[in-house]
DNA sequence: CAAAAGATACGATTGCCTTCGTAAATAAAT
DNA sequence: ATTTATTTACGAAGGCAATCGTATCTTTTG
């Protein structure tokens, strides 16, 4: 019963190149390690592996049409958020979406981040 | 320097446990134990193993004067769920707090909590 | 064509998380 | 006092995450 798309739920280095997917697009090995390698150090067949994981999960959809396989990201970055964010919400804010916003608030030092959350609120439908 | 706050990273056995610290205070294995059991089948020993390691970790205290150690968290709540919360906003949401509350009000189904957000909001200073 | 470069697949390894069984020590009960 | 119950400590097993080396196949290049 469309549990697919609360178990999305990539590990570290798993979230990392899904970053770098989504911020690039359809990229094969050689360009996703590369993009990983001005970041960290990561070897070729690391990321290889990886992405071939993330291919069994069904966390990247590729195209093998060509020799070098093209990986997409198989959810968008917003399913995936939201997806960790309930994940957190459920195991350390006791099931409170609001109790995480005000944590998240009182940790914002920002201002320009409180009034970005102030104008979202006024357009909210209601 | 400092880093003792933001490498506070329970995971999710360990985070079962510290929220029952958290609401029941300081407890012995046996009391941890059977408050897990009313949510989860958890051996004994299981108990007393991840509290031994999260010891080792700091993650809790314990008072040994007695027999039956007595468990107390070494941070507070608040203290972790804004490292889980920073960690999450790094990984998930490029370092942008806003963009993570504005991912999780648009989850928030509950009118109610949409409005105890507004609240929280206009009692900032500034 | 032969050699070099590039790509995928496939373990193997290491380390951490979680679980639990067993042994040893201490307290309680009969 | 001796048996029973409770507790801690320890280790082992299974699973998953992350890393990388090697083999194999394909493509490019000289």
């Amino acid at each position: 019963m469309a549990r697919d798309k609360t178990s999305i739920k990539p590990t570290e280095a798993e979230l990392t190149l899904l970053n770098i997917l989504w911020q690039m697009g359809p990229a094969t090995v050689r360009q996703i390690h590369d993009e990983v390698n001005t970041t960290q150090k990561s070897g070729y067949t690391t990321v290889l592996k990886i992405l071939q994981i993330m291919h069994e999960k069904c966390l990247v959809v590729r195209d093998e049409s060509n020799r070098a396989h093209v990986y997409s990201p198989a959810n968008s970055e917003i399913q995936t958020q939201s997806s960790l964010l309930k994940d957190l919400i459920v195991k350390a804010f006791g099931g409170s979406t609001s109790k995480l916003v005000m944590r998240a608030i009182d940790e914002s030092t920002s201002k320009q981040e409180i009034d970005d959350i102030r104008e979202l609120l006024d357009r909210l439908p209601e």
